[in-house]
DNA sequence: ATTTTATGTCGTATGTTTACGTCATTAAAC
DNA sequence: GTTTAATGACGTAAACATACGACATAAAAT
């Protein structure tokens, strides 16, 4: 494949798609879960919160950094991750988005 | 792997990751898309729609199915595939709710 | 009864994600 | 200045997703 067959479609459902993809696996879900709830969220706070080993958190942290859900801080040795509340705002209002342009049209129902 | 890791998580963080998962490519937000505005909803149809082989758009349909979002109803040779409104509705109040909890909660901001 | 049409199923190649051990780096503690 | 601790980067195996051609099936049209 030479080009991403993702890219034929609309910017926007691109967008979506994007972070839709981000919130598809539990444990990244259980991390934003446990940043929104934790005042010191040191990145060893959260890897003891997570059943999985500290590389495969790290790397959903990254994942999560990537797409700028989630900041990262260093302090010394440590790193203080916290939640991104304007991309969060924006990721909730583009899934609203879409899920009210599904409901608002009356389509046939079954 | 003789279990599931995304087993160890919490069964809401499960059942929101498998409709993220769902929704994390382009061509099934397309397809949900335009069933939500077609009044006929043949999965020819949607085919055209799509610009990927039929092949691939059927096993997007058989996907969007199988998590219940999609129903399809066969008539003669064709298949009439429309939304499943109380699913979508689930789905919303399940996405919405979790964001919600991300945002609510007063934690450390960037 | 053949042919055509609409759709699904199977096999499979290629690409992506997940998961983790090991190694590297750098700050802090001693 | 060594050692310990916290983290990230690298390599890689196994699982999963994507994409599609070829074949199968069954209704409709001829």
């Amino acid at each position: 494949m030479t080009y991403k067959k993702t890219e034929l479609f609309d910017k926007d459902l691109q967008r979506i798609a994007e972070i839709a993809k981000v919130m598809s696996h539990p444990a990244r879900l259980a991390i934003l879960r446990y940043l929104a709830n934790c005042k010191t969220c040191i990145s060893g706070d959260i890897t003891n919160e997570i059943p999985l080993s500290r590389t495969t958190v790290s790397q959903h942290l990254q994942e999560l950094k990537r797409v700028g859900l989630i900041h990262g801080e260093i302090d010394g040795l440590k790193v203080n991750y916290c939640l991104c509340n304007t991309c969060i705002a924006d990721m909730k209002k583009g899934f609203i988005d879409f899920l009210e342009e599904l409901s608002v049209v009356d389509s046939i129902k079954c």
